[in-house]
DNA sequence: CTGAAAGCGCTTACAG
DNA sequence: CTGAAAGCGCTTACAG
């Protein structure tokens, strides 16, 4: 045994207590005391409490970057994202956050180009090199299958946020886009509209695909076609949102009812209608998608669907700390609508 | 010496570089290599080379769980906030990301709930088990003395960001907001504006105090005084701003232009004005603070202060980064003016 | 249920 | 300028 000091000099800094504090303090060896820290049923009941008082009271906690070397894993949960919405992705963050704090795990953030073509190496690289224990992937790049095909490649466990299903059910939280866009189809069914036109997200995100599907079927279903024209595809940027809105709202005869696939093309929607003098409510109706910030500071306050954000990141994370193999049925998030001031019945 | 393999059998996984391969393949010590990862001096320069191109060739990189474990410190900056407005967190983690990208360093993120009597406690214990390797103090936190404090006393480096300086240069970002509301007075004043109105964020905010005190002081210098009720504190919410503006705007005589402190507050006064009928910036011109995606979703859009956050969140981690004891000036971010559609003369 | 030995992949003294 | 030994604070086999 090398000798050293371990009672600390008066006037030197207390240095905080290791593993080998504990089991010298409690008499037992450093291994019953790793087994205490990690759970394992192999431990007596009685020698379990006795040594976790002791690390409560000496306010030991075990040294993360100790213990991630020696099981080759952080005590790192990554998340990795490509979204344009602040909001989106700090109340995600929030939400992971809500099940981690206390848990030992901490939260490292990576947003990324999913434009990039190397963008995939990128999370790679961020993956290996921390030795992440987890990672979670949020729309856009949650439904870029050549991303999670890697991250099975090279074995680390990851989580994908996305409109529906498409991975196994413990690598899954399904965010049911389809159905709050249904539930819009209805409201303004409801109302009495029949001519509604709608603005769509880019056609290659899933998230887009779904609320679109999602919004015409339940339409049909009522008995209202959509015609081509009245559906506009946008970026789910502002801009794109005032392009189209232009083209809706340009035309000889217009929509009285506007669904669009996020609330920034809806503010889009709201620019062009009041520079054109055309009254939110009374002669066009709005509805977004996001229920953001946004959607209350606008004038008249936007009605948007909802979708719990912080609840879904919440969820992420405790599946990732889940042991590895549990079982479980697919994770759900509903989205719901938030009515506000800005529809009514066609003038 | 243990007899390791350090073969790896056909079908095995391909183990990881390690520094003792990197070693025995480039014929030196691994404390050699050791010198050449930590860019210490004392290594031939032509071993350098070689070295380093060996690392380059296997796609060596160093795990930074067991370089933290032997350092005693990790490679994760933590970022510690208490802000509502999402863009500007966002903004501040991209921007820290910039420099962190390609250092081996990540960021970890930290929110917290600064009015929350052991958030000081939770900070601590984020630093310390995490052993990062600094810290970024973003607004509101970062005026926080009591954290400041605990922070040097437990010696870990951290970086404040704030509208003045408040600690040692090294330790300071400064954002000069005493600077961006005197530029808002200043063209308010140009445009001809006598009566003028201030909605103030809370009194125990810095960039309030400062914004307040930039704003008035330059009125006073261009002979405009701001009497008592024409400053009305609120919040830095929608809310707050909606009920600093019906008072402001209930009174008998109206001022014809208010600066708020914030966007968020200016989207409470678009929302008073529009509900009473006064039109922007016909009857009343408006200017916001942050220059949020928020000012120019507005109609008509909102004249705001524009604080380049993103290169805030740069030179911040770029500091941390630095080697301990780098003397340096004061950093700065200056604010400025970004004129839109809502403020006119004086009717 | 418990423990002694070896190892995770690095760095820090200490020599030379 | 370079290296052999010991250590950072944990866990994984392997025994008992």
């Amino acid at each position: 045994m090398p000798a050293k000091s371990k009672i600390p000099k008066p006037g030197e800094p207390a240095r905080a207590a290791t593993i080998n504090d504990i089991a010298r303090l409690a008499g037992v060896s450093k291994k019953t005391v790793s087994r205490i820290i990690n759970n394992s049923p192999l431990v007596r009941q009685d020698t379990r409490e006795k040594v976790e008082t002791l690390m409560r009271e000496v306010g030991y906690v075990p040294d993360p970057l100790a213990r991630g070397l020696a099981f080759r894993r952080s005590f790192l949960i990554g998340m990795v994202y490509d979204n344009p919405t602040a909001q989106f992705i700090v109340n995600m963050q929030y939400g992971a956050l809500d099940t981690l704090r206390g848990s030992g795990f901490e939260l490292v953030v990576h947003p990324c180009d999913s434009r990039s073509p190397n963008y995939i190496d990128g999370v790679r690289r961020f993956v290996q090199q921390q030795k992440l224990h987890g990672v979670m992937l949020v729309p856009r790049v949650s439904e870029d299958q050549a991303l999670a095909d890697m991250l099975a490649e090279i074995d680390v466990r990851y989580l994908r946020i996305a409109a529906v299903s498409m991975d196994t059910p413990e690598r899954m939280v399904v965010t049911h886009d389809h159905d709050g866009a249904a539930e819009v189809a209805d409201y303004l069914q409801s109302l009495g509209h029949t001519d509604i036109a709608m603005i769509t997200g880019p056609s290659d995100y899933r998230s887009s695909i779904e609320r679109s599907q999602g919004f015409i079927g339940a339409l049909e279903r009522r008995g209202i076609e959509l015609p081509k024209a009245r559906v506009v595809e946008a970026g789910y940027t502002f801009e794109s949102g005032v392009a189209a809105a232009e083209t809706l709202l340009g035309a000889k005869k217009r929509p009285t009812a506007i669904f669009c696939g996020n609330d920034e093309m809806a503010a889009g929607v709201y620019r062009v209608a009041m520079r054109a003098g055309i009254s939110i409510p009374r002669q066009l109706s709005v509805v977004g998608y996001d229920d953001s910030p946004l959607a209350s500071r606008l004038w008249p306050p936007l009605t948007s669907v909802r979708r719990d954000t912080r609840d879904t990141g919440r969820i992420s994370a405790a599946m990732l700390l889940q042991p590895e193999g549990t079982p479980r049925p697919l994770a759900s998030v509903r989205p719901h609508l938030i009515v506000r001031d800005s529809c009514q019945p066609p003038g």
